[in-house]
This record gives structure tokens, sequence and C-alpha cells, in this order.
DNA sequence: CTGAAAGCGCTTACAG
DNA sequence: CTGAAAGCGCTTACAG
């Protein structure tokens, strides 16, 4: 008997398993697994310690389960971005994908950062999450390393592991912007320019995508090519369009490493009286919802964010459950969306 | 000496700040203080145990912390969507507010659904948050009566509270309905529809303001009034914009409740080569990064979410450190943006 | 400036 | 099916 006062918790305020247990008439750990295993007690048990949780409002203390059974439930979760509508949806799957569990998200936003990123990380780890779920492939030195000395399982979303010692759910970014190049070329166009922004490693994989298609169809020329590490936006687009009218007059077309981008570029058309595709195609990436509403509607690669974070979680979740993984590499493919603005 | 394995934290495999006191060659109550309030403890034992950290590369346990201190420094949001860029900005501007403190964020999408914020909140009691971050003023009775009987402050996001009860930051929202339907009228419309999607306590306080508007101008006309709790889509903004030219021949402007429905009904009328505002006006709410952009460019209101969240986590930040908080209830406007659309 | 001891609220082999 | 005891990894008055 170690308690100093008796009948309160006096951390919180809030009632204990203790006191449920002593309201119950049973011990504190056959409250414990009435309430975690049920099964495991009797019948006559589960129904009195329910009561008693019900009467005294009982709220298990996460730290102290923790603690105790050195599982945090926790699953770190880390996006570049926020604002980029294709991570929100990232986040709707691993909630979903999560919800049933009793798993808690920890969400970080590492704003494209390497440096937050790895502050993040080593913040999370605070919480000894028992997964980790990351975007891209590539990262600092540091973070690398943090996570290979790391015990728990982590997978990597939105593009795909060359090697099969890393997790990976996502697509190729490679694949998708040769796709989305060949179907330009397809249509007639040679002077196809890239326009990248934010250049991250999505991006640069696309870059490669269209370099690879350009070269092969003998048309690739690096003057054709628009780099800014200015995040991506749709005001940006436009003023990108603008700079490639002015720049590249002979461009034919552009594909905008993202759909933002080309929505900017095409209300600057709209606006500046530029007929799209006539004068100039204009195709984008991740079939945003306004992409095939507005005129001309846009040519974009629709990429599975969605049942990325659902099928990265469903992973992740199956690692820690100690099933073995189906695949270490789970490809969920791209549909190109051929569309008026090419 | 209770501990069976001496050298190896048993639970994670990570050093264990025991450990770290012992190679410094001190306490574990020295290490844990030159930790977390280094000024108390000579220079020399800082060094020492500072020194241990790195080479252990100690990490603390935030469980065991929380624990031991009852303080969970773990900080609850809900917000009720992550699709919609407004509340994205909003969890920057808390992001970005907590940044420098060491609280955690327990981030929580609600869907706008009173029965999944009632267990995003229970789960979240669970973890024993210092404080709480929630959008709105009307909570199931549930809700309502937890954060009732909850020890922890609260701060209401994106509407003014009516009552000093109840700590709140954002703008009036009815205000900010009836400043833009004022603004129509005064342009000279009269025959002004409100379309409402989702109807959450927002939209319904903006079409509060625009009812007031109208009724004060001797104008209003139930029938102008279009409501559907369908989420707010670009899509369903084009749908609307159908339905209200067919529905409503004599419309002559369409107050929308969310910029991203304006947006369709924009991209609707380019289509169907309905001008824009010659046959009718059109005006949405929030300023998205589009609104500007497009053809007409789209009158609306700019709201200061990201400002609501850095306000609203930093008034809550005083309130867990016990400073009397400056105001209960904070009010930081809004800014018509009068633009082409109407 | 530093330390011994108790305790935060749980869970987990181990018995019976 | 149920319980006594130890322990998870920290922090906190209280002494000195």
């Amino acid at each position: 008997m170690s308690r100093s006062r008796a009948g309160k918790g006096r951390g919180t305020g809030r009632a204990t398993l203790e006191e449920v247990a002593r309201l119950a008439g049973v011990s504190t750990m056959t409250a414990s697994r009435a309430l975690s295993r049920p099964q495991l007690v009797s019948d006559a048990t589960r129904a009195k310690v329910e009561r008693a949780v019900l009467e005294l409002g009982y709220v298990p203390n996460r730290a102290a389960q923790a603690l105790a059974s050195r599982q945090s439930h926790v699953i770190a979760v880390l996006v570049p971005s926020l604002s980029n509508a294709v991570f929100t949806a990232v986040l709707d799957g691993i909630q979903d994908a999560v919800e049933a569990s009793h798993y808690q998200l920890l969400i970080g936003n590492t704003h494209y950062s390497d440096a937050e990123e790895e502050k993040l990380l080593r913040t999370y780890l605070q919480s000894d999450p028992d997964g980790i779920l990351l975007p891209g492939l590539s990262h600092s030195p540091e973070v690398a390393s943090m996570l290979e000395t790391l015990r728990v399982p982590v997978v990597a979303m939105m593009d795909l592991a060359e090697t099969p010692s890393m997790l990976s759910v996502g697509f190729s970014q490679l694949d998708a912007g040769m796709a989305l190049t060949r179907h330009l070329l397809g249509k007639g166009y040679r002077r196809i320019a890239f326009v990248g922004a934010q250049l991250d490693e999505r991006t640069l994989r696309r870059a490669d995508g269209w370099r690879q298609a350009m070269t092969e169809a003998g048309l690739f020329d690096q003057r054709l090519e628009i780099m800014t590490p200015a995040p991506s936006t749709v005001a940006l687009g436009a003023a990108l369009m603008r700079r490639v009218l002015a720049e590249l007059p002979d461009a034919d077309a552009v594909f905008f490493c993202n759909d933002d981008l080309a929505h900017g570029a095409i209300f600057h058309c709209q606006r500046a009286g530029i007929p799209v595709p006539g004068r100039i195609a204009v195709a984008g990436f991740n079939d945003l919802p306004a992409s095939s509403l507005m005129l001309p509607s846009l040519t974009t690669v629709d990429t599975p964010r969605y049942q990325v974070g659902y099928q990265a979680a469903s992973l992740l979740l199956d690692l820690i459950a100690g099933k073995a993984p189906a695949a270490r590499r789970i490809d969920l493919g791209f549909t190109l969306r051929e569309r008026e603005s090419t």
C-alpha cells in the first residue's frame, strides 16, 4: 500500500485504474485485463469493471500505458506540406487506414526542409513511435542514419524504392513524367518545355522522365528546362507561363510539374487572350479538383495519393503487428488524363 | 538498486537517464535537472551530463516525462477538414506559434462530424492534453460537457463567442456575410442568391449575414437561398451555378459560401459562355489563391485563417503558462476583396 | 549545488 | 480465471 491519498488520482484529478478496481472489487491487474483483453476474464468480472469505468468516467492514461507496455501506439507521419492538396489526401488515407486501430498519429510538416525533417524526427523519437511514415526516398545523411539505427518499421511514400531494403508505396514519378511527355510528343508537339518549382525529389524525378522521353525522341534541349526552388503556387504558374512565352517563343507545349502551376498558366493565357492549346499546349500533374472543370480542361496525370496514404499505413500496421509484408514495394500506378489543354 | 540489467534500458533498447547519470558520475535527479533546468546545476556538472547525453545518444522518454511531471506537453487540435485550404492555413499558424515551445500537437480531422469530434476528443483525452484548440463554438452536448468538466484551457477558432465564458479567436462570420452582401447591394444587384454547402456553423452564420442585409434592404426572399449539406467542392459549385441559372432565372448575383464553389461557378459560366458579371455576378468567401487570378477575378472576403491559428495557439500557450489572457475574444477582422466578378 | 526516496498510472511474466 | 509484486523512465518536494 504505497498510495498516500487513496480514492483520488492526484496527478490529473482523474480516476485511475486502481480506483476502478477498488470499486469493482477486483485487483488492478484484473481490471487492466478486463479492459485490454476482456476474453481473459469472466463475464461477471468484466461487467463489474465496466460498470465501475462508467461510474467513474475512467479514461486510461496513455503515458502510463506506453511506459508500462513499452509500446507507444504512436505512428509518426512526416509530410512536406499541408498547403499541397496531394499531401492532405495522403493524410486522409493514412487516417482512414489507422482509424480502427488504436494507433495515434503524430503529424509533422517538414515544409520541404531537410533541417525541419530532422528536427521533427528527433522530437518524435521522444515518443518512441512504433512506426514511421515519410515522403520520399532521399533524406539528409542525419535522417538516413537515424532511420537506420531505429528498430521500428519505416515506409516511404509517393515514389518507389530502387532497392528492396527500403519499404515504399507509391508510383514511379519517372515513368509518369515520361508518359505525360510521350503523350505530348504523340500529339505532335516538339518544343516541349518543362517547368519545375519547389524542386523536391518528386519534381526532379518527373523532370528526369521528361528529359528521358525528349532524348529518346531526339528533341531534348536543355534550354527548354525552367527550374525554380520557389514554392509551387497558382500565382507562380502565371508568372512562369509569362516567362515561357517571353524566353521560349518557339515552345509549343509546357509540362508543369504541378497542376497549381498549370492552373496559373491557363489563367494567364485566358487573361492575355492566348489560345490554349492553339498557341501553346499546357499540361500539369496530379489532377487537382479544378483541372477537369477549367477552360480549357487540363491534361494531367492523376495520382493515387489517397491510396498511397492508405496502403502505406496498412503496410506499416502489418509490419508493426509482426506480419510479413506481401510486398516491400507497392506500385499504385497513375492515370494519364488527356483533356482539352493539349 | 532495483534495476536488474544495468547498463541497458530494456524497454526500447535506448539509453535511459539513469545511464546518462551513471556515465556522468552524478545522480539521476541531477542529470534530470541538468537537462530541464540547466541553470540549477554547476557548469562542470552540466558539461559532464551533456557529454554523456551525446555519447549515449540519449533521447528522453516523453511518456515517462508526462507521467512523472503530470504534464503531457500535448495540445489537442481539432479541425473539420484537411481538404479545405482554410484549415490547413489555420494549422500552419498553430504549428508556427507552437514551434518554439516544447508542446506537441495532436491533430484530428473531424470531417465536419459531431460524432467524430466526440470520438477524437475522447481519444485525445487519454493523452491528458494541457490545452485544446477547436473550430467553432457549437458542439454536441456530449462534447460541450466534456469540455466543461475538463480543467484545461480551450480556445475556439474561426468565429467569435457571444459570451466571454468561452475563449475565441477569429472574426465575425455574420458581419462578413453582411459586408459582402452589402457590397453586392451597393453595386446595384437586387436578386442576390445565397448558395451554401456543407452547412457547418460558419456557413450558417454567413447565411445569417446575407439574410440580415437582404432584409434590411427590403429584398429578402427565402427562395433565393440554396442550401445543401454536400461537401463544398469546385465541381459542386459548377452544378449549383447551373441550378441557380435554371431555378432562379431572375437572380442577378450569387453569394457562394466558399471560394471553391465560386470557382466552379465561374468555370461553368466560362464554358457555357455566360458573361460574369454581365449576365450574373459571382462572389465567394475566403480568397483562395486562384481567386485573384481567374477570369474574371473573384470578389470575395479575405479571411485571416493563418493568424487565427497563430493567435489561438499563442493565447492557449499563455493560458497554459498561467498568464492572464489580454483578451478572451480576439477579433482578427476580415477584408472585402472587390474584383471583376461583381 | 546535489542526492535519496517516493511516486506518476499503468502492464507483465509468474504463480496459483 | 485472478492476484502480488516489480518495474517502465522519468520528476518532484524535501533535505542538506
